[in-house]
Parts: structure tokens; sequence; C-alpha cells
DNA sequence: GTGGTCTAGACCACG
DNA sequence: GTGGTCTAGACCACC
């Protein structure tokens, strides 16, 4: 697997893992079906604790991401993950305002941020594109 | 004051606070210059602990958005909050990064998201307008 | 067969596997007498293990829905199921308390949960009359 | 606290401890607004490990029947549980579905089953009249 | 004091 | 072998 956590960082080590899952789903290295290892061996392989792993699982399958497979194990929602409903767009709104109104104290323009928005979607199609 | 926190949020009250001042600065409803209320009146004011405040002040004043004299009390920065620099962006960056990769997960289009962006910088911008 | 299992559900298998021979039971599109796949060509069948097949047929014949002769192979239980008894009628009720708890929690009318009821029932009684 | 649980039984305690509270909230012995007791406290009052009552907590604080308050701890939703939503009717049909099908092999009337919900209804409707 | 996180080790149900 | 459950003990952030 393609996971690098750090472990020194205040983010709990489940939500950087969901992170990590996530993006991979973004940049296409994970597509719909797709198998995860098993709580188990993604624990043993990036040395943390199962349950940890279980968390993120957990809370991955929960938003859709995945699906917990009685034969298959662990694997990648194969119709898609949901579309961003209402609930998402305003979770999302609320965890960008704070940003913005940082940025907004601190001399950024909107250009700016969107640009910065900008270059991380395309760091995201170009490395799509790759694993397409 | 025109705080208004979540007490079931997940978000720290602290957090919470430092936010809530920081969007005042950039709604302009505070400029360089304004008093803020002693950490004893603002805690009593919206009903939590001393030390919450505290907290949520020492952290602003960590970031340069308000100065703390030991007698005049707390005001926010006169000299403006400093400029974006170089760790800022990167911390930024590493803050849109989870919530873009999510976002492209659940189908919304690079538009779609910089045009939610928009909308919060026209919030503010109107907003800052009223109070200029 | 007409076994339609979810193989991501929460449900284990083998329990699916025992509502949907009830269920077929109920429809009548098994009659007391009928004969049921072996548990080899069950499992190959649809694709799952034979213990897993074996423990369904274990937990059916156990509540007399079906006999397992060694030569004839499984058949329903031709003397019909057994009647409601105490502990049954006990079990039931235990199942139903919760679902109740939590309808009344949500506001949902005991006519709406009675309805609901008589919807399951009906669906159960024209399909019966399909198979009679 | 009134939680009576199983150790025994078959289903998992932190589901058990689900339902008693639910089932509280439906015989109005707790209100909106009414604190629970610490996990800590909680799982020292009934003899079990704090993870697993924060297991329960969090699962009814994910289905909307409590809040974790930052100040005032675990508090029953002070705006009550939300309305039954079709995901919710959909979810009790499937729950009742197996019930149902094994009642009709069974011998039991669609008007017995009923009679047995309205039992349980009254019940917590008595219990409910002498809490309010 | 609270809940949140992480680790660790155990047992069981399932397939 | 898998995930699910339960226990236990630890540390930390928050209030």
């Amino acid at each position: 697997m393609f996971i690098q956590l750090e472990l020194e960082s205040a983010e709990p080590i489940y939500i950087q893992l969901q992170h990590q899952i996530i993006e991979g789903i973004a940049k296409k290295k994970l597509h719909p079906g797709d198998a995860l290892p098993s709580v188990r061996s993604l624990a043993a392989d990036i040395g943390i604790n199962l349950h940890t792993v279980n968390k993120a699982y957990q809370q991955l399958k929960q938003d859709g991401f995945i699906l917990i497979h009685r034969q298959k194990g662990v694997v990648i929602n194969p119709d898609g993950v949901p579309k961003a409903d209402k609930a998402f767009r305003k979770q999302l709104k609320s965890s960008l305002h704070p940003l913005i109104s940082n940025s907004i104290c601190r001399g950024l323009t909107e250009e700016e941020f969107k640009e910065m928005c900008s270059d991380i979607f395309t760091e995201f199609k170009e490395e799509g594109e790759i694993h397409e």
C-alpha cells in the first residue's frame, strides 16, 4: 500500500488513514471494487494497532467509501461514493469557513486562494490520469 | 460580543472562539486597535471557563491576531495581522487537501468547489462593507 | 432456487439463508414434503461455503422447518412447522420490543406501525395465493 | 440508573445498552435534555468496560438520540429524536420481515401478531404516563 | 473531572 | 483467515 502516516502529527492516526484512502480513490489509485488489505495486515504493514485501522475502516464504511464484504473482505464501494448531498455541502462549507476567514485576515486574495485550490485539483487530475 | 458557540460540537470551544474572533476581524466587526473583553468578563459573558478563553487568547496572540497588554488589556493587533507567509500557505494547503480529495470522490467539480469558496468570500465582503 | 443474499450485509449469510427459506415456506413457494437442494449443490449454486449452508440447514432442522434424511436428502417438514408455542411468543416479543421502543421515540404511531405489519402480511398473502 | 443487562445473552452488551436507553426515552424515564452518566461512571455502575459504554453512546449519538455536550457531558437530545424518515421505515420493515414470515409459518394470525404489538405499545404507554 | 485516542491481548462468530 | 466484541490500561486534550 501507499499509505504514509505522520505518527507525530496532532492529527489522529485513524483520520490520516481515512484521508490517505480517500486520496487514493480521488487519485484513482484505488478503483471501485478494489480490495483493501485486512485490518490485521494493514495494521502490521504500517506498524499500528489493528483497532486504529478498524476505526478508520468503520468510518469509511459509514461514509459509503468502502463496503465490508463477507467473503471478499474490505472493498472500495463498487457503486462509487455517494454523490455530494446537501449535508456534505453544508459540512464542507463550515470546514472552508474558518480557512477563508483566516486567509482574508492574512491578506490572501480570493484569486490567490482559488489558485491554491486549482493547484490541488490539478495535482489530483494529473495523478489520476497516470493511474487510470 | 457576537460570539456564538456550539457546545455540542466536536470542535473544541477554544477553537470555535478563535474562529469567531478571526471571523470578526475578517468581517471588520473588529478593527486593529479595538479592545477585546478581558478573559474574565468574556468567560462570564458567554458562560464558559476562564481557562478556555485564555487558551483561545494565547493562541490568537501567538498567531499575531491580538496583543495582550498587562494593563491596557487585550487589543486587536494595531499593526494588522501578519501577512500570509510560506508556512501559512503550506498549512492552508494541507488543510485544503483532504477537503478537495473528498469533494472529488463525491463528484463535486472544480468549478462547483470554487464557487462555494466565492460564496464564502462574498459573504465576508458584504458583511465587511457594512461594518467598515 | 430463489435465494437472494446480500454479501455486504451485517447479517450473517447463514441467517439470511434461513430467512429466505422460511420466507419461501411462508409464501408457499415451498410446501411440506418438498425437497430442498443438498448442502453441496445449494452451496455451489449460490456460490457460498458448504459450512454456511450446512449451518443454516442445521438450525432450520432444529427449529422444525425441515427434516434431514440421510438418503432422501433435505425436505420441508411434511407435518408442517411446529405451531407458535410460549417460547416462540416470548422470543418474538423480545425481538419486537426494541423495534417498537425505537419507533415510539421516532414518533411512529401504533396505527402506523401496525399498518406496516399489515403491508407485510398482505405481501405474503398475495404471493401465497400465486403459488398455492 | 435503571439499566439491566444480560451478560450471558448472545446480544452484544453495547446493543443491549442502547436498547435500554432508547426504551428509557420511549417510557419517558428519560426526557430531552436529561443528563446521562459519564462513560466511566456508568461502566463502573453496571460493571462493564468503559469502552463498551462508549461504543453504545457513540452509536446513540450517531442516531440522534443523545448529544455529547462539552460542558454538561452526555445528554438526551433536547430537540427530541429525529422523526422516522424513509430510511428508518425501510430498515424497520426489513427487521419486521423475517419476524412476520416466521410467525406465518408457525400459524400466528395477523390479528394475533398485531395484538402482541398492541400489548407492547400499551406497556410503553402505561409506563410513560407514570413518568410523565 | 470529562471524552478521545491508541495500544494490547483475548475470545468468538463467520466463512 | 476474517471482522466483531470485550476487556484493560495508558496518555492527552479539554473544561
